[in-house]
DNA sequence: CGGGACTTTGAGCAAATTCAACCATTGTGG
DNA sequence: CCACAATGGTTGAATTTGCTCAAAGTCCCG
């Protein structure tokens, strides 16, 4: 896990900016879909400030459950995947966070999960206390994280349903659909799906095991559903045939997280 | 479902108070553990004018998922079941709520899913609209809400954990230590257990069949670990073994929601 | 080109579900 | 006050879904 001066590497010139150098928050990719976004103009300084940019190799580890919670995070790009562990290996993924998400965000001493990076990730870190701080200045960044933490809590509550009630069939199909919700909302193609994590991630976040969820993408691919280029980029080719199969609610608002 | 006016039948009279009758919040049982603590002395009368005491029947329902979600409300007695459902009837308990815990808090224009009564229950309803005013005034009271969704995040990630990974006996244990933990921190005996809701609210709440939760205990009760006074009460002989059998983390703070 | 990591496929197995019958408790009407 | 229907809970046998174990296939990277 590497840290970054802002406006350094590699990395950082891969993200679209056109503000001063010495503030690169004001120009961030992900600024108006993040808390970032509840500061305006100038304001924004005080974040960039705080803020320090880090990148995480894939299947680097950025905190592990029972750490001292002392940071948060924002994903600006990657993805990192957040899980809990009990003591004889079995893994939950709790979820798969992407550009924008919030990593870490917890009012508490330790965290109460770990976070992996499932490819190259690069964050924005921000000491919790400083921007407990900020959100005592500023009442409309602290809106907003409450505005987040709900929409959070509700896709959990689709997990649950997912995890307790799905069948395989049901959990994959409703895996991919997301996928593809997500890839549409970011303005990308919503039928070509790429597949940043492996199967044991796909797996232990959907509480099946790696064959299962092989063979149930097999089986998909039989049912002429999807089609695949690589095992980690596919083709949906029949969306609201993998709709129906996963049982999937269309009837409002998408589950992934739209920032109100 | 019935209203009642602040301090009027039976039930209110069941709350003990020594405030003034015209300001039942100052005096209420669950003030201090809910987000209305964070108001204190005079500033309580705010909350207390646009509270309504709400009564609803062991079965009936509060909200149904895709109601407008006009009202937030705090459980002063009883216990309160949220859950989603599947176009097949299929049903995901999502959480049981009791004393000081609040139902339907969520940001958006409708309830994400349905509650009902699982005993005898008494709620005490805001109005969003006016609880997002109190908020803009009272930065505290927000402070808190942010605590407590953080909380409930942290016991979904739990919840997730339990529901992909555990196997029937780990679930049901798990289920029951919870319980357990829950009755100590009320100051109950955490060895006497009462099981407000049915064999079928369990087995939808851990994602398993009404036969095998009770397949689950009454193996539970060949092996010493609990005893049973009734069905829905018992006795728990072997706090550690229930733990044990439940890979349950004992390691640090408790994920009943502890108010911050 | 070789080796390691990841994925797919197959066969047998086991945990949990389904289907079905029976038991216990409660409340109601004759 | 008892009979009996209704609701909820328990137990048993058969079935099924998804898991375990095992082997082979694919891809990537040095």
């Amino acid at each position: 896990m590497t840290e970054l001066k802002p406006g350094v590497t590699d990395l950082m010139d891969a993200i679209p900016r056109s503000g001063p150098l010495d503030n690169p928050c004001a120009a961030c990719a992900v600024r108006d879909m993040s808390v970032c976004g509840a500061l305006k103009g100038n304001e924004i300084g005080r974040l960039n400030a705080i803020a320090v940019r880090t990148n995480v190799g894939a299947g680097e580890t950025l905190f592990l459950e029972g750490d001292a919670a002392d940071h948060i995070y924002v994903v600006i790009d990657g993805c990192i995947k957040i899980y809990k562990m009990l003591p004889d290996g079995r893994r939950q993924i709790t979820g798969f966070l992407y550009q924008s998400d919030m990593v870490g965000l917890a009012f508490r001493q330790r965290y109460a999960f770990s976070a992996d990076a499932v490819s190259n990730t690069l964050l924005c870190r921000f000491p919790r206390e400083g921007l407990e701080k900020l959100l005592d200045e500023f009442p409309e960044m602290e809106r907003r994280l409450l505005s987040i933490s709900s929409n959070e809590l509700a896709s959990a509550q689709d997990q649950m349903l997912l995890l307790g009630q799905k069948t395989a069939a049901e959990k994959v199909a409703t895996f991919l659909w997301l996928l593809s919700r997500r890839a549409e909302l970011k303005g990308a193609d919503p039928h070509k799906i790429l597949l940043p994590m492996m199967r044991s991630d796909i797996g232990d976040y959907l509480g099946l095991t790696i064959e299962t969820v092989s063979r149930t993408m097999t089986q998909f691919r039989k049912r002429g559903l999807i089609s695949f280029t690589s095992s980690s980029l596919f083709q949906i080719e029949d969306p609201a045939g993998l709709a129906e199969v996963g049982s999937v609610d269309e009837s409002w608002e998408a589950s992934v997280a739209l920032i109100g």
